[in-house]
This record gives C-alpha cells, sequence and structure tokens, in this order.
DNA sequence: CCATTCACTCAACGAATGTTGACCCAATGA
DNA sequence: TCATTGGGTCAACATTCGTTGAGTGAATGG
C-alpha cells in the first residue's frame, strides 16, 4: 500500500503549522520562559533544529504564535455596550484561545509581552472609552471595566480560584453585569 | 579614628536584611525566573555563594522574601466591607509592598507561586464570602470583588496602564465603589 | 596571646538552553 | 535517469544558571 501522497508544500505548511499549534499550547501553559524550544518540537515530533528554520527565533516563535486579532468590540453605546461587554467575558470565560491565554500569562514576566498586552488593552480602553460620552473620565471607567475583566479572567482561567472554578459562566456574567453598569453610568 | 564596631551577629543579621531587601525588590521587577542569585547577590554587595549559606535555595529565598502577612479584612459586614475594601484597594495602588508585586508578578509563571497565590486570594474570598449572609452566591461575588482588586492592581501597578498610570488613587476607588456594592447587593 | 569560630570569597561543576553549521535522503523536474 | 532542491536530523558550541566545597582572614573568647 502506497502513502497517498502529499506535496512537499504541504507537508512544509503541515508541520509549520504542527509546531505553531504546539508552541501555542505550551505557551499558554507555562509562559515564554518556561517554554523551551525543545519542548515545542518534542511535542510537535520534530527536531529542535527545524523550529529554528522555520522561525528564526525564540521570540519571533512567540509572536507568531499569539498573533491573534483580539475581539474588539463594535461601536455601539449605552447598555449595548454593557451587554457586548458581557457577552465577551462570557465567551473569555468559556475557552480562551490559546494564543491569547499566552500572552495573558506571559505579561507580568516577559517585557515584550507586557508592552503587547499594554498596547492591546490601552487600544480596546480607548475605544470603549470612546462610547462612554456622557460621563466624567471615560477613559478611566474604560480602564476599571477592562481590569475588571483581566482580573476575572486570570481568577478564573490561569489561577482557577476555587469559588470561579465551578461557577457557570453566565451565572458570573450575570453577577457582573450591575457591576459594569454602574462602572459606566453617571452618578444618579 | 576607629569604626564603630558592629559585632558578628549583628553584621549578620545586617547583611541577610541587605539580601532579603534586594532579592524582594528584584522579584517585585522581573519575577521568580528572571530574577537570579547573581543578581540578588550583586545588589547586596555580596558573593553570590553568600546567598546560598543564608537561604538554602532559590526557591526558600523567595518564600522568605515574600513572607508579608496580607492585611485580612476585619469582620464587619453590609457597607463597612464596602468602604474597608475600598480603603484597601486604594492603600495598594498607593503603593504595595514588594513583597506583594514579586508574588503577583510570579503567579502566572511560576507554579509554587500560584499555590501560595491561590491559597491567599481563597482566603480573602471566604472571609468576604463569610461577611455577605444575606444574598446568594456570597462566595462567588466575594471572588468577583477580590479578582476585581487584581485586575485593577495588575493594570496599575505592573503593567502601566496609561488610563490608570495618571489617575489618582482615590479617584478609582470613588469609581469602583459603586460597582463593589452592586456585587455586594441583593438584585433590588 | 592563641586557638577557634564564622562571615565571606573564589573557583569550579553540571545541567539546561538558544542557536548554528554540516550533513542525509526523499521528492522534484528536466 | 540524474542532478538538484529542500525538508529534516545530528552533533556541537557558547552561555547562563543554581549550587557546592575548599579556602581566607578577621572577630571572638578564654
Amino acid at each position: 500500500m502506497t502513502v497517498p501522497h502529499i506535496s512537499r508544500a504541504d507537508r512544509r505548511r503541515a508541520t509549520e503549522a504542527r509546531i505553531l499549534d504546539s508552541a501555542r499550547e505550551l505557551f499558554a501553559e507555562r509562559g515564554f520562559d518556561r517554554t523551551t524550544i525543545r519542548a515545542v518540537a518534542a511535542v510537535a515530533g520534530v527536531d529542535p533544529a527545524l523550529v529554528m528554520q522555520y522561525f528564526r527565533s525564540k521570540r519571533e516563535l512567540f509572536t507568531q504564535a499569539v498573533q491573534v486579532s483580539p475581539a474588539l468590540p463594535a461601536d455601539t453605546d449605552g447598555d449595548a455596550l454593557v451587554d457586548q461587554l458581557i457577552a465577551t467575558l462570557g465567551l473569555n470565560l468559556g475557552g480562551l484561545p490559546d494564543g491569547m491565554l499566552a500572552m495573558m500569562r506571559s505579561m507580568l514576566t516577559d517585557p515584550a509581552a507586557a508592552d503587547h498586552a499594554r498596547t492591546t488593552l490601552d487600544r480596546q480602553i480607548g475605544s470603549i472609552g470612546a462610547a462612554l460620552p456622557e460621563v466624567e473620565d471615560p477613559e478611566l471607567r474604560a480602564a476599571l471595566v477592562i481590569t475588571t475583566m483581566v482580573g476575572v479572567t486570570i481568577g478564573h482561567q490561569l489561577l482557577g480560584l476555587e469559588a470561579l472554578r465551578d461557577a457557570p459562566a453566565d451565572r458570573i456574567a450575570t453577577l457582573l453585569r450591575p457591576a459594569f453598569k454602574a462602572l459606566t453610568e453617571p452618578p444618579h
């Protein structure tokens, strides 16, 4: 029986994807420093040197692995915005993509990851802040909403806090909704 | 002129404290992995081997360096609790001790630090949850309050997000107060 | 004054890691 | 069929790190 025959170009793409997936997985589990080129290669079933041929350095491998488009909120405002934030958080708690988990896990210890995270979060804050035109300090409020989501996500996905681990995502979202409303509303 | 004369025991305590301070500082800045025994020794003005004599391993040095009693909320309830949480957060934003910064910075990448953080946060969550007797899911609500504080602290102290960096701590606390109230109150 | 203690340094080991260059062999295409 | 391309491996280098054991010299105390 002959092998189904895979073209050279297809093989290349396949192994490149396998390496990238392994990298994302390990970066998400252990962060940048503790993830080894050798470990990535082992999971991908490949020689460590090959990883270096495909991506030129560990740093670039990380950059490519975490390259995911963060779901920016569409520009709505008022209650719809809060609903959208809550929906996003619900999705996050359901299962964040490995790329984003890798970013979050590394952002406190790897300066490059910190820069990336800072930029991404600042952009999201600006976007949300622009959708809160009728309150004081819209950007500050937006920042508090975003950092709250970050904190809850960390506690749930990366730390596995008892009280959050087994709570259903929609229950968390429900409880958080009035808090977000309070953050985005002018004092009454 | 003679040197003021320092007893052997005093010298020992002094250098031990110097090492511990340097360690705390570096652990807080760079986290566990990126902090080197050699770097700690250099900052302390001491040979790396001496660090190993005083503390038996890098791990134990870290453990000793981050040993700080987290300010547990006294058992009050209702509005007083929220006030106390807000006050605590205000203090945190003012200047968190290096030991706690070191813990937070390392908890996403170092399993031991993660365990410590998880335990500490779970304890605080239990304590706050016990002070919320008249609502549904008190522990879940407490967890959301705590993770919110963690997220805001990370965004402010460890990431340095634009919108949070230059915001006065009491302004942040003021904005966060209604959110905490919403999280700890039964639906009306 | 002298033997002892002890804070401290020096030099090195062994392991792990990112990275590199030479090499192998099957697919490719003329 | 045969030269060539290129995916993939092997072995090694250079560096860094935690950790160790021997050694030094000044403070200690009898």
